[in-house]
DNA sequence: CTATGGCACGGATT
DNA sequence: AATCCGTGCCATAG
């Protein structure tokens, strides 16, 4: 067997291949239960406490980027700073001394709300947070809605008001945004102000949920323009936007098979593989993104047993040495798993940062492919390292990472964001003919697919939007 | 005649 | 090798 170059990393086997590429395409979740397997069954595997940046082997105290690493990497303004990052586990209904809870189909596309919402923010709350946290999930109605008083959570756990609503506040900016709000005008608001992140909302929005929410329920309009001094076509549109844009009831948009199919709003029930982040809330502050490893702690071999091996019996010392190799051989098999995965991430933030804080409009067109010859890697390996996995981004949302090579959905967009200010339906030329002067090219017939994939309606029945009273 | 959706083909991507 | 995607052609609806 020959090494021809030495890498951080060599492979050894094929044995060694073959997992490194099962090992690549598991998400944390399915990752998770792949660990504790083998750490129940192989002996020579160790979890230690302790854990250790991995960018720069310093010991680690609490969850979260290391102090010495991001401040030392943050130096270098272009690229942003990717580690692995230790997570604790985001169960929380099962303390740590029941590890399986049968594990075997744990995964987590199925998860319920609760548990949905949780693994969202709790990378971000202090471990006696998530407790609350969790309370306060699992006392919402069947609506997403907070069935009891703030007030009484907080006399329930005795901490002071304002942590409490600390913590509801991360809630209702998690998915589906706005739940755990108190009422229903609290939902509508959070909404629109995760909404104005990414697009423009109309003025009025806000104060009109604010002050005239019982009008609004009631159609009041004319009212409500008296009240604020507009005029009642400006009070329509803003409804208008209102009741196609924001949820009152946030839990049923995706749990209650109400309204448009879900195919709309796709969104999918995972923990992420990997959280991006902007520490502070600047445009220009760089990216930290976390690939999250399932395990708090380290994984290791444990240097007990490998001793004991020495004295071992004839007998046992056979199987203990197959453990001890199986037990490296995952070990290795988990670092360049991660590693890839780092590399990756560490490009991608970087050619895709545009669509990361800016939205969809801004996502570039990449393929799989490119990135094999970026990393010098097979095309496969991009592919396993992609598919399934999902990325949270700054703006609390998690999509998969598939989004990232998603070959038309800047397109996509714009054309949306055409026909939304569209003064008069367009027809597909018109579209054509309106993309091409913003560098796009594309035929006529692939504007309708587009159209087709955002649930767009064709021109001639798109008239109804402001009609005049 | 114009606008749109269906089917199918070829090239790119996985 | 299998699949996805953009596009051209044609039928149909308005």
């Amino acid at each position: 067997m020959f090494q021809s170059h030495r890498q951080v990393i060599k492979p050894l086997t094929t044995a060694h291949l073959a997992q490194t590429m099962t090992l690549l395409s598991l998400t944390v979740g399915e990752l998770r239960q792949e660990i504790d397997k083998e750490l129940s069954q192989n002996p020579a595997l160790e979890l230690i406490e302790e854990r250790h940046c991995p960018m720069c082997g310093r010991p680690l105290q609490s969850s979260g980027p290391c102090p010495v690493c991001s401040t030392a990497r943050s130096e270098n303004e272009e690229e942003p700073v990717v580690f692995i990052s230790p997570r604790e586990d985001f169960r929380y209904h099962s303390d740590s001394g029941e590890s399986e809870y049968d594990s075997g189909e744990m995964t987590s596309a199925g998860d319920d709300l609760p548990t949905f919402v949780l693994r969202q923010i709790s990378p971000e709350l202090e471990k006696d947070d998530r407790k609350i946290a969790a309370y306060i999930l699992l006392s919402l109605d069947e609506d997403g809605l907070l069935a009891v008083s703030i007030a009484s959570i907080a006399q329930y756990f005795h901490v002071p008001v304002s942590r409490v609503l600390e913590i509801q506040k991360a809630i209702t900016h998690a998915e589906p945004v706005g739940v755990g709000s108190v009422s229903v005008k609290d939902a509508l608001l959070v909404q629109l102000e995760v909404l104005s992140e990414t697009q423009k909302v109309p003025a009025l929005a806000y104060e009109m949920i604010a002050t005239q929410m019982d009008l609004i329920s009631r159609k009041h309009f004319s009212e409500i323009a008296r009240n604020l001094g507009v005029s009642q076509r400006v009070v329509e549109e803003t409804v208008h936007f209102i009741t196609e844009n924001l949820n009152p009831y946030p839990a049923r948009s995706h749990w209650g098979n109400h309204r448009q199919p879900e195919e709309a709003n796709n969104l999918v029930y995972h923990e992420p593989d990997i959280i991006i982040t902007q520490l502070n809330d600047k445009t220009d502050s760089p990216l930290v993104v976390e690939i999250v490893l399932p395990i708090s702690g380290t994984l290791r071999i444990n240097p007990l047993f490998k001793s004991a091996v020495q004295q071992a019996s004839e007998e046992k010392k056979d199987e203990w040495k197959n453990d001890l190799e199986r037990a490296s051989l995952f070990v290795k098999c988990l670092q360049q798993r991660n590693h890839t995965v780092l590399r990756l991430m560490k490009r991608l933030v970087t050619l895709q940062k545009d669509y990361i804080l800016f939205g969809e409009k801004f996502l570039r067109p990449l393929t799989r492919a490119f990135f094999a010859t970026e990393l010098d890697v097979h095309e496969s390996t991009i592919s396993r390292a992609v598919s399934g996995k999902t990325v949270q981004l700054p703006n609390r949302r998690i999509v998969p990472l598939e989004k990232f090579f998603d070959r038309s959905l800047n397109i996509r967009t714009v054309l949306r964001d055409i026909i939304s200010e569209e003064q008069h339906p367009l027809s597909d030329s018109e579209l054509v003919s309106i993309l091409e002067t913003q560098g796009f090219n594309v035929a006529r017939r692939t504007v309708a697919k587009y159209r087709a994939m955002e649930n767009i309606l064709p021109a001639h029945l798109r008239q109804g939007l402001s009609k005049a009273a």
